[in-house]
DNA sequence: ACCTGAACACCGTTCAAGT
DNA sequence: ACCTGAACACCGTTCAAGT
């Protein structure tokens, strides 16, 4: 099944040199040598490696379910994101890769769809729906972008991943205590939390922020 | 002043080359000869161009001037959030580079620990007044990397930046109604948005979302 | 129509050698 | 202490040539 080159061939050849070597490490030739094919070859079905960075992108939102379409609507979004999250984290530096590229692909289309559907149903008008995913999904992207960084810091530096978060405590409350009293002082405030509960934190305030918007929507319609 | 060649200066050049000629365009033997410089030199003052990247985050930040201390706290970082964006937007590329980057370079701390005096100073806990920081600025971050993604495509397609939004409202209504009804009904509410207007929605339900927790921790401590 | 060999102009990084 | 020349092992991309 694996022997026609083709470009859904090559997204998920792609997808397995990053799982493997990270972006550092995805080159044309380490994706095309995946595939028992020269780098040249590649080019006959992708224009460049953006393109195929572009492909890549969709590929690697290929396992992506929504939750099931039950319960409340907040719900169902607190889910969309975690599931999101999950995804994007289990893919070595995969929100670098989504992360600004602009891609319309198959994958993309479906959950968007899916999303906006739900938004709709819950009562949010279309400009507010489409607002909200652009929302969530910057959001998304923005924090796995965050968490994933003190992993790829660790392995230049050669680091554990637990420690760097222990290394920026230490950094902070060794900071001059007069020109940064907030950072000496709250420092583990700062350090202290796991990733999951920043996330979840932020989460829930673009909820509560949607919850309100459409509250105030449905008053408006009611008048 | 330019003439030594230290960590700032080489920052500074980098983030010359990077105006430039880009991410892509950023090797460490173009800002060495933005230095008059070998590239082998700078591995004296750097220990990778990871460690130069680094670097140039913080630089970045460089003209970040918070916005004036009065008013509602509301107010003032509905202001920080804006100065954020558009200082990224600013430098070409800029979203990338800082993205997925973890740095507490003396910019970062300057303005983190303003952020959180603030916070304080409205009533927020230290947990809270940390968390808000972190949803804000990966909000920001995920925000403008979207915002330059179409940016980037247009440079390589060749495309104009202004017909990439119009393409891709072309394109969603062009999908086949019957798979996604939502995304062709919704074109218009989908890709019109202005950008800066996508990026004030999600700011100001992150802004809900906290004035809400703030109303419950007050409510709390009154007990 | 699809793949390859060979080449071009670049990379990041190292290290012995210079001053 | 700081910079360079020269080299190494890679890159992305092109294109004439093969089948």
């Amino acid at each position: 099944m694996d022997g026609a080159l083709t470009r859904a061939a090559i997204a998920r050849a792609a997808r397995r040199v990053l799982e493997r070597e990270g972006l550092a490490g995805l080159s044309m030739r380490r994706v095309a040598a995946e595939l028992d094919v020269k780098a040249a070859s590649l080019y006959w079905h992708v224009r460049n490696k953006e393109e195929l960075l572009d492909l890549l992108t969709d590929e690697l939102l290929t396992g992506a379910e929504p939750p099931p379409r039950e319960g409340p609507w907040r719900d169902q979004f607190r889910e969309y994101c975690l599931i999101h999250r999950r995804l994007l984290l289990s893919v070595r530096d995969a929100a670098k890769v989504v992360g600004g590229r602009f891609v319309l692909g198959p994958n993309v289309l479906r959950l968007l769809e899916e999303q906006l559907d739900r938004l709709r149903e819950a009562g949010f008008t279309p400009e507010d729906a489409a607002l909200a995913t652009y929302t969530l999904s910057s959001y998304v992207q923005g924090m796995v972008l965050q968490e994933q960084a003190p992993l790829a810091a660790a392995e230049t530096t050669g680091t554990g991943r637990g420690e760097i978060a222990a290394a920026a405590g230490e950094q902070l409350r060794g900071l001059p205590a007069e020109t940064f009293p907030n950072l000496v002082a709250m420092a583990d405030a700062i350090s202290g939390p796991a990733m999951e509960a920043r996330f979840r934190f932020g989460l829930e305030l673009v909820l509560d922020g949607l919850e309100e918007r459409l509250a105030r929507t449905r008053a408006a319609a009611a008048d």
